[in-house]
DNA sequence: GCTATAATTTGACCGCACTTAACAAACAGT
DNA sequence: ACTGTTTGTTAAGTGCGGTCAAATTATAGC
């Protein structure tokens, strides 16, 4: 059976890519922490079975390990967690446009295949969606040296009633609230107005060209915009 | 971790897949048997690994084992293999024509993924190519039944000298033949004639619209044509 | 039909990523 | 500062797909 890529000579496989993709997205915040047990549910997996795994990261160098508290990714760590982040995203936007298929079935198809395709592969997708910088959901794509651009996304619900702007990103990969909401045209590239938020944690509402909506506090959150 | 498909509700994982689909293609000719240190080579295993491992799924029911002597599939082990090659054969035309990867490369990308598709990629791969029924080398893909479709391609060596037709198959998966035939235009579709075979194993000549070529034994015998 | 050689299987072992059960540390509330 | 709860780790065991070395069976040559 080939190989995966290898980084440093040491070779990765794909559970090792799965840790370091869910510990650098539970540390992107920030100074933050990823606790074992939010690794271990966003795994599928025991707490002890993420706890005996995340030692043998650390061992390895790919993790920074404080007993008791949590885990960092080391630099090297991060920079494969990048790599298979680009390849995820690379790999949402191309069965989007080129696969057609939904924007909320692209996730599960990004994540069986994100561990096993090589650099050839991820740089044909690239050159095929002409160097895309976004995944259908609004993520940024790292580079392939692991910069992220910058952009200027604000959290909608923080925004002042009356504020206009872009949808930019839905981060959620809730695959029945991505295909609710890409139902209803809130899709990123809308734009899209704040009209009122009802007090206490109340719905949302919002404009779009098309229609004017009513979101509960949970979907709202997901969304984020570029104001005008 | 997402689980590839199953069948019968049993649940299936990368090692078995391989292991039926090198079996398949070794058991493919008439009723021929294949035997360990056969299969440990194709799948760069020990024959002892091997054979550990074909007694396992003798035990699951994918092969039928004859001790010392040889393994051949179980109709259940069979449907699998099928499914699995015509996973890997829809894929190399899907990265050959969507992808652009050169007819030498596909093999290679194709086997890293053909254990990570579901049925949804399988299918929209299917459409977007229109139902092909042969992969870049020539081989036919397996209906979703397993059926495979009727051809006449018959072994290029064994035709007599001044025989016409059309280049239907390449027969291997080596890439630097690949690679080299492809250069030279050698590849399915060619109107391809017969022009010497030299005694003793010695050199071919064929005659294609844009040259002649002189092909040693070894690559002429990959070479499958349809006779006009 | 015996024997040397080749092919195959068995046995003992390993690393990996898990599990459950038991135990230990951290933390919040009084 | 103590205590109960939450969170994390350890210990022991499992299934899987491998390895190597030794034992076994098949086979070809004479």
């Amino acid at each position: 059976m080939r190989e995966p890529d290898s980084d440093n000579g040491q070779n990765i496989n794909d559970a090792t890519l799965h840790y370091l993709d869910v510990i650098y997205r539970l540390t992107a915040q920030d100074g933050a922490v990823a606790n074992t047990t939010e690794i271990a549910e966003k795994l599928e997996v025991t707490p002890s079975g993420a706890s005996v795994m995340l030692k043998r990261l650390a061992d390895r160098g790919w993790v920074q390990l404080t007993r008791y508290k949590g885990a960092t990714l080391t630099p090297m760590g991060k920079r494969v967690a990048l790599r298979t982040i680009r390849r995820h995203r690379l790999l949402e936007m191309f069965l989007h446009v080129v696969m057609k298929f939904e924007w909320h079935e692209v996730d599960m198809h990004a994540h069986a295949l994100e561990t096993s395709i090589n650099e050839a592969f991820e740089e044909r997708m690239d050159e095929l969606l002409n160097h895309p910088t976004r995944c259908p959901h609004g993520h940024l794509i790292p580079a392939k040296d692991g910069t992220l651009p910058e952009v200027n996304d604000v959290r909608l619900v923080d925004q002042k009633v009356g504020t206009a702007g872009v949808l930019r990103l839905v981060d959620t990969d809730n695959s029945d609230w991505l295909k609710y909401l890409g139902d209803q045209g809130l899709k990123p590239g809308v734009d899209i107005k704040l009209k009122d938020v009802a007090p206490y944690d109340g719905p949302i509402t919002i404009e779009t060209p098309r229609q004017t909506h009513s979101l509960g506090r949970n979907l709202a959150e997901l969304m984020f915009v570029e104001v005008n």
